[in-house]
DNA sequence: TTAACATATGGAGTGCACTCCAAGTCAAGA
DNA sequence: TCTTGACTTGGAGTGCACTCCATATGTTAA
């Protein structure tokens, strides 16, 4: 697969992919004779996890050093599931505190709805 | 309330405290004669507002946006409760994304725990 | 009063994660 | 072959959200 399509596939952009392959996020990707690179089925899987865990806000220093252990073979799976294990404790902090706001959030709206019927905002906390 | 008993309080540095002031996230707060900040009871609430919003990933641009509606008065209700709306929205995608991320987060650490156990990874795809 | 410490301001600096750019190379159709 | 457009690299620039700093002024205990 040729860059603007893995470009379109993932809906990640080329500068992006470039620079995750820069900064060791990916493997190297093949390259064509002529030096263009050519994403393997391999390749495309190192995308999508990229994007899956960026997408959750997983830090590029974690990605960079999973995927420098999973270059080093199969001596490095502690290592590895620790670094995951690592980051699934912090995601799922970020997960208790989103679920906190959203409650705020719920609450919020939902006085706002009531005071859009009746007009007055007056017994609304601040910091409800 | 001192901004050193403020800051300890929530767990935010005294600049970030003078940050979000000084670009509106929250109002100005009262000061005594001398000039120092002397946070009230509505400052504080504002505070942990702030404070909860943030640690969602709500971005500054929209509390700005929200707390300049409510020094505004109730006839920005209905503007008020729509950019909540808007950010519940954009927080329910992330949360999203986070569940997506989470479960191949177990799914992987799961398969590096029967590795660890079997000794060899062969049977695991790059994009699981 | 005076030393020591807290707080004020405006502005510069930092870290993260891209994103853009210039200059050059490769590839495919007319 | 020539033109057009995709792709390459290294490096500079951007946007966000702080974070730090220098200098000055306020506050408090001795």
């Amino acid at each position: 697969m040729t860059i603007t399509e893995v470009s379109k596939k993932y809906d990640i952009s080329q500068d992006t992919l470039r620079y995750y392959e820069r900064i060791g996020l990916i493997p190297a990707v093949n390259r064509t004779k002529g030096g263009m690179r050519d994403y393997s089925e391999e390749s495309c899987g190192w995308i999508e996890l990229a994007k899956c865990m960026r997408s959750a806000g997983i830090p590029i220093e974690a990605l960079i050093e999973y995927c420098a252990l999973a270059q080093q073979g199969d001596q490095t799976i502690t290592a590895r599931k620790e670094l995951l294990v690592e980051e699934r404790t912090k995601l799922l902090e970020k997960m208790e505190d989103m679920k906190k706001t959203l409650d705020k959030l719920n609450y919020k709206i939902d006085i706002y709805e009531k005071a859009e019927v009746s007009g007055v905002l007056s017994w609304e906390k601040p910091n409800a």
